[in-house]
RNA sequence: CGGGACGUGGCGUAGCUUGGUAGCGCGUUUGGCUGGGGGCCAAAAGGUCGCAGGUUCAAAUCCUGUCGUCCCGACCA
């Protein structure tokens, strides 16, 4: 692919509407453009990033046995009125009306949605389990959206509902979702920690959420310094220096980004929206249903924000837009132009590889490229004439010349 | 929603106190020089100073209102 083509507006001053490192970063790296408040587009190199997290997430998903469709962002107010939370929702939901009147929400969450789509469908103990799930926007006409893509008003997530003929069966599958989570963010390269925590609003009996540790989060997670015991402190209460509840040891607290949660919801939809189905024992009981978030725009913020200093940005193997980043010192006389061209279709047989086809003094592209954060840069110099490039690896910061004749070995060796 | 701050070419900003031709850096265009860490010289384009009203001979500047954006707080599947 070639940057000219690709849209990549960087900025060499971050707009002064962006105060955390990552918003900062984000803006300046030409990953993202803001709309109005808490309103982001999304530009190419982010897209990318975003449709890699979909694909890890789709991938361990599918795997579990979850399917996955999608559901309308406009909602009708009946089933909002079924559930109650039309008038329980509050000002958070975004409320509009049809040429007819009629009160339509954009939804915030999906249960009202999925439990409508399903509950004819599911009258019997023997159409359940099932998993559905969906990556979309959704709607939330949040009091203060926050830095940048922290809290938005209209953010991508995907959300998962199950529905279970038992309690015991929901538990498997909550595990098994657990599971799922942890390897989809262990392949985006975040490290996270699962932390217990309350049911909130949306009701249920037991739910844990999958937390970046941040300076910049906004919750804040107590945890023991030598058990495994963590909680969101909303839920549990405990500050620093308290005693841990499981094992005696010390709480800590820390800052944390929420980016995904699981919950056990119960009956609380099934029965209020009348998705009913024939038991083993022949009684008609409401379904038990789980559901399981991730926040994926607000997961690429917190990947930036844990990936990246002041002026650059190292993608984790996953998500990075591209594989390698070609960069030619000179792109300018046709037998050069040629050459380097060559070498990159070559490349791109087994590569993802952004090439700096522009007309660019050596430091501009520098300076993007450190800002872009593809993990291996090559640099095509003085050298290429007799057959060698600079290789640098962003992961480790080592940089080493290289005879064109031992790339590929090498690039094989990095497992790319 | 309470508190605070800010709206001036694409980005960052000066000017506002004390009203009088809207300036600078970056970016953009053209030409030349350059060519391994955001270059240099020259010329040029680009701005309803958020919007509305008011005061005044005259408003980016003063007054009123309004909209927008950010930060702190409260709030949040």
């Amino acid at each position: 692919m070639k940057q000219s083509l690709l849209f990549v507006p960087t900025l060499k001053e971050a707009p002064k509407d962006a105060e955390v490192k990552s918003h900062k970063l984000m803006a300046r790296a030409g990953l993202i453009k803001q709309t109005s408040a808490g309103v982001y587009t999304y530009l190419p190199l982010a897209h990318r990033v975003i449709r890699n997290i979909e694909t890890i997430i789709r991938e361990e998903l599918d795997k579990r046995g979850c399917s996955e469709m999608l559901m309308p962002a406009l909602q009708p107010r009946d089933l909002w009125d079924e559930s109650g939370r039309w008038d329980l929702y509050g000002p958070e939901l975004m409320r509009l009306k049809d040429r007819k009147e009629r009160d339509f929400c954009l939804g915030p969450t999906h249960e009202e949605i999925v439990t409508h789509a399903v509950r004819d469908y599911i009258n019997s103990y023997k159409k359940l389990p099932l998993a559905l799930y969906q990556i979309q926007t959704k709607f939330r006409d949040e009091m203060r959206p926050r830095f940048g893509l922290m809290r938005g008003r209209e953010f991508i997530m995907k959300d998962l509902y199950t529905f279970h003929e038992n309690q015991e069966d929901l538990d498997r599958w909550y595990q098994s979702m657990k599971e799922a989570y942890t390897e989809i963010f262990r392949r985006s390269g975040l490290e996270t920690r699962i932390v217990s925590s309350d049911t909130g609003q949306i009701g249920g009996d037991e739910a844990d959420e999958f937390m970046v540790m941040s300076e910049v989060g906004e919750d804040t997670i107590s945890y023991c310094m030598s058990c495994s015991y963590a909680a969101n402190q909303e839920f549990s209460g405990l500050s620093d220096g308290d005693v841990c509840p499981k094992c005696g040891g010390t709480i800590r607290t820390a800052k944390g980004i929420e980016v995904g949660n699981i919950f056990k919801l119960g009956t609380k939809y099934s029965e209020s929206m009348n998705a009913l189905f024939t038991s083993r024992e022949g009684k008609r009981e409401p379904v038990i249903m789980g559901c399981y978030g991730i926040g994926i725009s607000r997961t690429l913020m917190a990947s930036v924000e844990q990936h990246s200093t002041e002026d650059a940005l190292v993608w984790p193997k996953e998500l990075t837009p591209f594989d390698l980043h070609v960069v030619p010192v000179n792109y300018r006389d046709d037998a050069l132009i040629e050459k380097v061209d060559g070498l990159v279709r070559s490349l791109e047989k087994d590569y993802r590889v952004l090439l700096d086809d522009r007309d660019e003094r050596a430091g501009v592209k520098f300076k993007d490229a450190d800002l872009i954060g593809v993990p291996y840069r090559m640099v095509i110099g003085k050298d290429f004439s007799n057959g060698k490039i600079e290789f640098l690896n962003r992961y480790n910061d080592h940089k080493e010349v290289l005879d064109l004749e031992d790339l590929a070995e090498t690039l094989k060796s990095l497992n790319i």
